[in-house]
RNA sequence: GGCCCCGUCGUCUAGAGGCCUAGGACGUCGCCCUCUCAAGGCGGUAACGCCGGUUCGAAUCCGGUCGGGGCUACCA
């Protein structure tokens, strides 16, 4: 064991001590069963829709137990903090409601940043050196590769261990020399001499747990090289969530593996080690399986992915929830949404992120809601990320709501033509001259119908000629069709059929759609009568 | 390589030894309705990864195998 003296002069004087610091942070005042939960994301500049579904879980938790959900930031890798991160993560908190009952805004457990709790992490550091439960380590890299490629080759498992664990028992003058040399060294976890033949623990989600016990003398402090000292992850973990008071870990699976070296640790520092659950990823379909949504190759992993399309917060809320706990997929949305998580219901084996069922999803919410709160609800996403259409729909608000409501309200069954506000601009913009282009006769809208321009022209002059504002929807209709006989139209697609030589312009069918595209642009749109009434004689 | 986790229709799942010739939802296909599209109605399609064992009886229990995922970093 190392001399006191030599350990404490590695740290500055004025480190508090673990006693000072318990006191600091004492345990929570809770009620009974109450839950602290945290996410801990690293500000890298991205937020994966993988984040978002497991801060949603864990704000669920915590507020269905009258417990705590608070945001830590993990910003421990320096070189990969990209600036203004941590306000995107923000605002994609804000976007789907996941906002953190403590952060650094409000909190007695903070700082919540890591990178802002060096002389946190340094003062337990140093109280497992001074009880010999850490070392010094000086091996440089290359030696690191050395050792693994040594055990690589003897097919051993990979690791600081055992006979590889070169600064565990080195000799303090020889570690005082390097020290003198001003060598960087790292400080390492000394894993128990007598390790348990296995680490058992209970998951939440999974139940009975057990591995190998860990026996790798983990790096709990990175290199003295860094201005700053600060912890690996699994430090980290085990003394914030210990001193922030946190009860439930809720975290990716990714992270099972390294449970047994997390209980160690716990032990280690004197903590009460916290409940886990680990959550299995989304995953992404791919020729013949599965893999993670993958950051890179997945636009869809990205939270901007929802954003940008215009999902409503419902939607894919709903749809996480789902993918959380399958039963609340068979759920009414509203429902859905206010039911409580439960991790025990939470699937083991890894969801797949499917876009189809979403928008499906999304489609039937957004069919809920009347023409007011879809316009709602469009509105600020047309103000961030389509600003020609905003002034549109700013001047002609009632044109708006007019024709949203067109088969939305006050029918059975309510169009389903908007499955993200994306979709606006294609299946409504025709009721907006702004936005409208004209169409010819020869126009490429019409080249489905296969009609000569001529009767095309012919048809639609007559039409525009002769078009009366009628109130009746059938009265309104009969002009088409009177005009349809008129231009040798079949009555109706049966007759059309019957005899196809008298029709050679086809039937109602194509009528009507001359009218369509010459009123919408579009070859698609709601009931012609209700389009109509909307636009008006313009 | 070592160690973990997982495996029911294309997808999300129900299923906790007989209620299962495996149910629902989304998708998909067909039909109906119809002036287009969307919606809606009706019907069809489709799964217990594989092999052994336990048992009168297994999707459900056990073993193996295959497949997928993860960890094996001074990344989280």
């Amino acid at each position: 064991m190392l001399d006191p003296a030599m350990i404490d002069a590695l740290f500055p004087v004025d480190l508090p001590e673990p006693a000072h610091l318990e006191e600091r942070y004492p345990p929570r005042q809770l009620p009974e069963g109450a839950q602290v939960t945290r996410f801990g994301p690293s500000p890298t500049g991205y937020v994966h829709i993988g984040n978002i579904y497991v801060a949603m879980i864990d704000q669920n938790v915590a507020h269905q137990t009258g417990g705590t959900y608070l945001v830590r930031i993990e910003d421990t890798d320096q070189a990969r903090v990209v600036e203004g991160a941590v306000e995107q993560l923000q605002r994609a908190f804000e976007f789907f409601g996941t906002r953190a009952d403590e952060d650094d805004n409000d909190g007695a457990y903070g700082p919540y940043h890591q990178s802002q709790r060096e002389a946190i992490y340094l003062s337990y550091a140093r109280q497992l050196l001074r009880e010999g439960k850490a070392y010094l380590c000086f091996a440089t890299e290359a030696e690191l590769t050395d050792i693994r490629k040594r055990q690589e080759a003897a097919k051993l498992p990979t690791g600081y261990y055992g006979k590889w664990a070169i600064w565990r028992d080195a000799d303090p003058a020889l570690v005082q020399a390097k020290l003198d040399g001003g060598t960087p060294y790292v400080v390492r976890f000394r894993s128990p001499d007598a390790p348990k033949p296995r680490a058992e623990f209970t998951d939440m989600i999974r139940g009975r747990l057990s591995a190998e016990d860990n026996r790798n003398d983990a790096v709990i402090l990175k290199s003295s090289v860094n201005p700053l000292r600060l912890p690996t992850y699994h430090f980290a973990h085990a003394v914030d969530d210990h001193l922030m008071r946190v009860t439930l870990v809720i975290r990716g699976d990714e992270w099972i593996s390294s449970v047994p070296l997390h209980l160690q640790l716990f032990d280690a520092l004197g903590f009460t080690p916290p409940t886990y659950a680990h959550i299995a990823p989304l995953m992404k379909q791919i020729p013949g399986g599965k893999r993670k949504l993958s950051k890179r190759k997945d636009p869809e992993a990205g939270v901007e992915f929802y954003v940008k399309a215009g999902y409503p917060t419902e939607a894919i809320l709903y749809f996480l929830r789902g993918l959380a706990n399958g039963q609340l997929a068979e759920l009414p949305l509203p429902e859905a949404l206010e039911a409580p998580i439960q991790l025990e219901d939470c699937g083991v084996a890894g969801p797949l992120v499917d876009l189809v069922k979403l928008e499906d999803i999304s489609a039937d919410y957004i069919a809920t809601l009347s023409a007011e709160q879809v316009l709602t609800a469009l509105h600020p996403w047309v103000a961030d990320h389509d600003p020609d259409l905003l002034p549109v729909l700013e001047n002609e608000n009632a044109k708006a709501l007019a024709a949203l409501a067109v088969e939305r309200e006050g029918v059975d069954n309510p169009r389903k033509d908007l499955r993200k506000w994306s979709d606006f601009r294609e299946a409504y913009g025709f009721f907006f001259v702004q936005l409208f282009t004209p169409v010819t006769a020869d126009d490429d809208r019409l080249a489905g119908l296969k009609l000569d321009p001529d009767v095309v022209r012919a048809f639609a002059n007559d039409f525009a000629a002769k078009y009366q504002e009628l109130d009746d929807p059938q009265e309104w209709f009969n002009q088409i069709r009177t005009l349809a006989a008129e231009h040798r139209f079949a009555p109706n697609p049966k007759e059309f059929k019957k005899n196809p030589e008298a029709y050679p312009n086809g039937s109602i069918r194509e009528a009507s759609q001359i009218v369509r595209v010459a009123l919408t642009g579009s070859t698609r749109s709601p009931d012609l009568f209700a389009v109509a009434r909307v636009l008006g004689a313009d």
